[in-house]
DNA sequence: GCAATTTAGTTCTAACTAGAACTATAATAA
DNA sequence: TTATTATAGTTCTAGTTAGAACTAAATTGC
């Protein structure tokens, strides 16, 4: 496995989602909302709502950073929290009237935005780069299963 | 460009990033050092020292960010700032001789860790991989640069 | 040579980040 | 049932993050 190959993939990979990052964040912005708050908006978005805990791993932002950001949805009046019925520690996150209007209006937009990105690649890109991508998620997650325990 | 095929891509892209940064994060906190530490670390290294505008693009840090992780490196006497001979604005960030210690001890062991990941993978595979990852890449910062100005 | 502009780095703010410790509730097992 | 263990969410800490405003030094244009 010769370094000349693998750590150019690492600052690929990073550059790739830096790239990434910047682009989307600073459309993300200038509709008023953080990466994360975004996240959470598009998350929601045309679904009943759902646990902080299955919001965290469908956006995989962590528990704890997730209640500073459902915090600053709630105080904004696009989220709000509602207490499980059949499960005490369990709350719902559910958009707001208001939140629910901010979705449809951003997130199209969001998805334009993002669609401009791919306009010179054929489908069969597409689906390459998404094999190259999930091949290399799922090497990281089975040599840190090996690793930890 | 149907959505069905690049929406699952830029999900594909947030988790092998994610996975990425939980493996290796793991790693070099177990190290003593942040993520971001180890990579100004990684990037002085076998340098006679650079300055922190070409650090940070090396690194992907921002200016604002790399004041600070620069002084918490400082404080722990891993580099050090030296002033510029040519440019009164300009400093020269140095690993000091504990810090090129350091390096030298805990940058084959960080490779090692990350070279796991891959054993499963010919070259053919990583290139390819790269390749799609280089795409990307430039398809967003052609996408940002056509957006900005 | 001097004014205007650019560049390098710092500072400031608001937010996100992971990880660990903590609280409350639920599920399991003796 | 009651004790143990697991789970959901919050809180706390130290650090990173981007972006904007700021200072100081260098470069450019006149």
């Amino acid at each position: 496995m010769p370094r000349s190959i693998f750590l150019p993939l690492l600052r690929e990979l990073s550059s790739a989602y830096q790239a990434f990052e910047v682009y989307s964040s600073a459309h993300v912005r200038s509709l008023s909302l953080t990466p994360a708050q975004f996240d959470i908006v598009a998350t929601l978005g045309n679904t009943p709502g759902m646990s902080p805990k299955e919001l965290g791993e469908k956006t995989l932002i962590t528990k704890g950073t997730l209640t500073g950001v459902i915090d600053r949805l709630a105080v904004k009046k696009i989220v709000r929290r509602v207490a499980s019925p059949d499960d005490g520690r369990c709350q719902i996150i559910r958009l707001t009237s208001q939140g629910e209007k901010l979705f449809g209006r951003i997130f199209p937009l969001h998805v334009a935005h993002m669609e401009r990105v791919f306009a010179g690649f054929s489908p069969g890109d597409l689906e390459g780069i998404t094999a190259s991508l999930r091949l290399l998620r799922t090497a990281f997650v089975a040599a840190h299963v090996l690793t930890k325990p």
